[in-house]
DNA sequence: AAGCCACTATGATCTGGATCATAGTGGCTA
DNA sequence: TAGCCACTATGATCCAGATCATAGTGGCTT
């Protein structure tokens, strides 16, 4: 992949579509692409951030191991999003681990020459302090319904923030939601099959999709009109 | 209070140690300063993101609401620490309230005006990266807790969060430690009654001085040995 | 075309921690 | 100096949702 093709990957970003054909080809320049399989993993949590990532092509996710081993999903990524970022400003050791659930293509930067980058272009600054605004508003969020709102609630949440970014067909199993619900498999299937009956979603093996957002975002308001 | 003392104010928090003088004393001059009682609240969860706030003297708590009324405190914060910056660079309302927990003065910038002098000063937004990087990292280690460690393990964590940002004294109730830990305040009272009991902690009504950091640490990581 | 495995489904039981109740106590206000 | 209120304390009960168990099913591999 030449560095032009690899700035006109990055250049469909949220972060690098204002800089122009010259600049996108310079960084495009550092960036070096790998290719990882379902399953695979990009990084692990507490190795050492030497790369920045961008997701070219297919999906990954982000995750955290509890004490007992139980994984927490804290976000998927697909093209155009950027990930380990949190580490690479830090220069601390990655938060979470980086697993590709699809086929999937990342652009990897070095840490030190992402960051001489930064430095002089401070538009991209100014991005990148609003996606990490954006990241860190969802995550209070979610916390907050963690912490109180019961289960049916937050799956229901869910639901709509993966409505609100990926369109009302989600190609997520019933495993994948409950991680990011934080629940079990077995309630989010019986949510989701309440959830059939009522018409609000179809669903085929591994996919969800949405009919009624409307009735979906009363759910994930209050108690089910009880 | 003069431009200069308020540029002095502003030089002692993490984000504009680097400015000099001159620079200070021109922030100072934007900057507006306000005093609040303990329970007042600076800004409600809602409120259009005017201001970008920094403490001055004091404390506040940011918080959010359940769907039920309850209260979850995302974060405490003390002299030196801005808040409400994630409303401010995305321009979208406050993500939660805050409320002065203490007597507490604080300053506020208009929008508008920090976003212009932050346009021309790329090292303030590199800091401004680190500081929300740290706090997206903090985020998401409470939502792998919340999602899937017990509360013993959640309470000692914050603990532990709170004794390497304050140091052994922590002036909270057993009510406060509990919003953040997301549980009851009577769950808390009984753990911290055992934390006494094995000689972890030491209190007076409102305060809780740790011992015994290590222990705490055990606490923390696994099931308590059992 | 057999067999496997990931996914979906559903019932039965168990339990951590919320909820409800009641009370002691120290500091502050009138 | 009385009395109130926020805080601490502890016991009793309850329940949402985890856990355990068992099974059907569609797609992919060999």
């Amino acid at each position: 992949m030449s560095d032009r093709v690899k700035g006109q990957v990055l250049r469909q970003s949220t972060i690098f579509s204002s800089l122009d054909e010259d600049e996108l080809a310079v960084l495009g320049g550092l960036a070096i692409e790998s290719w990882f399989k379902p399953g695979e993993f990009i990084f692990w949590e507490g190795d050492e951030p030497d790369w920045f990532y961008m997701v070219a092509a297919g999906r990954i996710k982000v995750l955290k191991h509890s004490s007992l081993g139980k994984e927490f999903v804290i976000a998927f990524f697909g093209s155009g999003e950027m990930f380990g970022e949190v580490a690479v400003f830090e220069n601390k050791p990655y938060p979470g681990s980086a697993q590709a659930v699809a086929e999937t293509r990342v652009l990897g930067i070095r840490r030190s020459d992402f960051r001489s980058f930064l430095a002089h272009r401070p538009e991209i600054a100014l991005k990148i302090i609003n996606i990490l605004s954006g990241r860190l508003r969802d995550a209070q969020s979610r916390l907050r319904d963690l912490a109180a709102e019961r289960v049916e609630q937050r799956l229901a949440r869910t639901l709509l923030m993966l409505y609100s970014k990926l369109g009302s067909t989600l190609p997520f199993t019933r495993q994948e939601i409950a991680d990011m619900a934080g629940t079990t498999t077995e309630t989010a299937i019986r949510f989701m099959s309440r959830l059939k009956e009522g018409g609000i979603v179809r669903s085929v093996r591994g996919k969800t999709i949405i009919l009624d957002v409307s009735k979906l975002r009363l759910l994930s308001e209050g108690p089910p009109a009880a």
